[in-house]
RNA sequence: GGCGAGGUAGCUCAGUUGGUUAGAGCGCAGCACUCAUAAUGCUGAGGUCGGGAGUUCGAGCCUCCCCCUCGCUACCA
């Protein structure tokens, strides 16, 4: 961990813009992110606060031809929705880049060509699906077929989703397009893989012995895991036209990997930072003495972690991160976040229901980030956190105090002496919030600054100066002046956090010059006699009426994507292939009774069953597990594919398979007579 | 099943290298106050720290076993 950086170089996540983003991103990262670069920037640190859009990759494409547009327009779309969502919200980056700029495109290809020269990629040939209509390779992720497990009709190339198993797109039966809907060919393809196995022994080095003590728990847990499970070969590039070509003369049709670019758009961005504010940019990415630092959500941590830092190793100019304080994730009242099951609040959506309180959503999840582990965010918190927080404690100290000056000074700041013993308590605050913040704890930066809020409303209740004014005049304006005083300190405390407040406070004082870090501790920041400007309020409250709209908002969504799920499931799978009498012939289907059941050892969907088919008893083995209990099946009659091939599934040797019939909630049923038959009656 | 992260007050979460009666905010109850957006301040109730065993003079923190949640991963002929 570097201790007294020169520079600091601070990156969130790039979004990835197919679409909006949701709040749980915010808390992910870009709040966090803002709230550290905010501090350092009121300390004077040379810092650069370094964001943009990525924007290469299939998912736009196909998001294009969903939207009947280009991907260009794609991107300019969700680029600029996504950017205002951030400004308006006060995620201050310095720059807002897009990987679809030119300087990009050649930083990635100079990366490219760099790692090519040195011989660092080993090349290797494969065979992967072509849609010819569509005139492009197919991620996985974009071919549907017939899974060959359990014969759900739309598995994806990557994974079925009715019976979780891991698909290589090649073993699905009658694969489809995703994009023109034709069957796909196979055909041959030319990559460039970066071993990334060969550089374990220095990632371990570096971040396992390196970082074992300053990196978070759940960052370095991963990371370990990752390690530990084995790296492998990882293509850096991609067959396709959306993208930042590959920089090589017989690499027609191939762009490179997003993730190869995506983090390099860091640096990119920083050059074009650069080149806007006349400024170098090797400092930021270069000089041992800065401090480089990435925030991510958790699912980010790999790349960040493992394969942006190799890539940077590989390079050799370039420094390391010093840490990638990386965020859990924030659920929504009870259940996941998810924009595309609408279960989610987005950020654009939020600004349009609450256009004058970004800060109130910058409070409410800066106090409950997920620092630590998964952590929730309902709306009647975010109520509860406004009305009880910021309007009773924060807003409501300020509103005291400036309207009893008002009342009492007519708006003049009595001339009193500094408090030694308020000097101290602000310091210590400062200090505490210094530490939280560079140790990553925002939520705890948070509450020290709402604690010097509590302080003043304590001082205020004990001191009684509505009643000292007629009694006891110097001490009425004394408290008053301490009082403005930590309204100044507060102005500052609060700005990483709550930006615009901040602004506000510092009107409402009158203050002309904003004050800056240095200056917080100072029990004297507003002279004798200054003349403060008229209170307004900083928050109002929001009524339960509000929150209930937001609350049906999201349980209207469920109900609609539940219905739309209702109609598209019982959906009958198309009919598969003809097959001849013959084929059928082939088929020795018997009634058998299963006589026992057990569950296979480490396997959790597996059931061991005996079954009796007349002629003899045998062993199979039925991923059937999640949906019946051994003890409640045994007894039970069903019908058995007696002559398929013997397979050994988990070390038990199954002969035949129980036949079953899947409803259209998923739910298996036996296939079985209605009457009991004898054991080994034949089916046909 | 394997790996990773968690399971601490009604709710949302802290608990740094094991050390005296386990913390915060919100909520709740009582009291005080009335300058303030019925806001604030004080006091209090409330926890066998997922369960069990062990190491230790001493464990929320360490070891082992089990249960539950989340993420990655394996198994489904």
């Amino acid at each position: 961990m570097i201790n007294t950086p020169k520079q600091y170089t601070v990156t969130a996540a790039l979004p990835y813009v197919n679409g909006s983003k949701h709040i749980g991103h915010l808390a992910g990262a870009y709040l966090p992110a803002d709230v550290y670069v905010r501090l350092k920037r009121l300390q004077g640190k040379d810092v650069v606060f370094i964001c943009g859009s990525d924007e290469h990759g299939t998912p736009i494409t196909i998001q294009a031809i969903k939207e009947n547009c280009t991907p260009q327009q794609v991107i300019d779309k969700y680029h600029n929705l996504v950017k205002e969502s951030f400004a308006s919200l006060g995620i201050s980056f310095d720059i807002y880049h897009r990987t679809s700029a030119p300087i990009h495109h050649e930083t990635a290809q100079e990366f490219f060509t760099d790692f090519y020269n040195k011989g660092l990629f080993d090349e290797k040939v494969t065979r992967q699906y072509y849609d010819e209509e569509a005139g492009l390779f197919l991620a996985d992720r974009y071919i549907k077929g017939t899974c060959p497990n359990c014969g759900h009709d739309s598995a994806y190339g990557d994974q079925c989703e009715k019976c979780g198993k891991s698909l290589d797109p090649t073993d699905l039966i009658n694969p489809v397009s995703t994009v023109s809907g034709n069957k796909p060919v196979l055909k041959e393809t030319k990559h460039w893989y970066l071993p990334l196995q060969k550089y374990e022994p220095w990632l371990r080095k570096w971040l396992l012995e390196d970082h074992a003590k300053d990196w978070k728990a759940n960052v370095y847990g991963q990371s370990k895991s990752w390690i530990d499970g084995g790296l492998q070969p990882r293509a850096m590039t991609r067959d396709g036209e959306w993208g930042i070509k590959v920089p090589l003369p017989d690499a027609e049709g191939k762009v490179l990997y997003v993730w190869f670019d995506a983090p390099i758009g860091y640096i990119s961005a920083t050059k074009q930072w650069a080149l806007d504010n006349n400024k170098a940019w090797e400092p930021y990415w270069k000089e041992a003495d800065t401090k480089l630092i990435h925030f991510v959500g958790k699912d980010n941590i790999v790349f960040h972690c493992i394969i942006f830092p190799i890539m940077l190793h590989c390079h050799g100019d370039y420094i390391l991160p010093d840490n990638v304080p990386a965020n859990e994730f924030l659920n929504l009242e009870g259940d996941k976040m998810s924009t595309s099951r609408k279960w989610s609040v987005e950020m654009h959506q939020y600004l349009e229901d609450f256009p004058d309180k970004p800060d109130a959503l910058r409070y409410c999840l800066l106090s409950n980030l997920p620092e630590n582990k998964d952590s929730e965010f309902t709306w009647k918190d975010f109520q509860t956190k406004n009305n009880s927080e910021l309007v009773a404690i924060l807003g409501n100290f300020i509103n005291r105090v400036l309207v009893l000056t008002h009342k009492f000074y007519a708006g003049k700041v009595p001339d009193k002496k500094p408090c030694d013993e308020l000097q101290q308590f602000l310091i210590e605050q400062k200090n505490k919030i210094d530490e939280a913040i560079d140790n990553y704890r925002f939520r705890e930066g948070l509450a020290e600054m709402m604690n010097v809020a509590r302080h003043g409303n304590k001082l205020l209740t004990e001191k009684e100066p509505w009643k000292t004014f007629k009694t006891d005049p110097e001490s009425a304006a004394v408290v008053l002046y301490d009082c403005i005083q930590i309204i100044a300190n507060l102005s500052v405390m609060c700005e990483p956090f709550i930006p615009f407040s901040a602004v506000k406070i510092q009107h409402m004082l009158g203050v002309q010059t904003p004050f800056n870090w240095a200056d917080v501790g100072r029990a004297d920041l507003i002279p004798g006699n200054h003349q403060l400007g008229s209170p307004t309020l900083l928050f109002e409250k929001i009524e339960d009426e509000i929150i209930d709209i937001e609350i049906q908002k999201l349980y209207a969504n469920k109900l609609e994507i539940v219905a739309s799920e209702a109609v598209v499931v019982p959906s009958v799978a198309p009919q598969k292939a003809e097959i001849t009498f013959d084929d059928f012939e082939k088929m020795d289907i018997r009634v058998g009774t299963i006589l026992t059941a057990e569950k296979v050892e480490k396997a959790d969907k597996l059931l061991k069953l005996s079954v009796d088919l007349g002629f003899e008893t045998r062993a199979i083995v039925s991923g059937i597990a999640a949906h019946f209990k051994p003890e409640d099946i045994i007894g039970q009659q069903v019908s058995v594919l007696a002559n398929l091939a013997p397979r050994k599934i988990r070390g038990v040797e199954s002969k035949g398979m129980i036949l079953l019939a899947e409803d259209e909630t998923g739910k298996l049923h036996f296939v079985k007579t209605k009457e009991i038959t004898g054991n080994g009656s034949i089916i046909r």
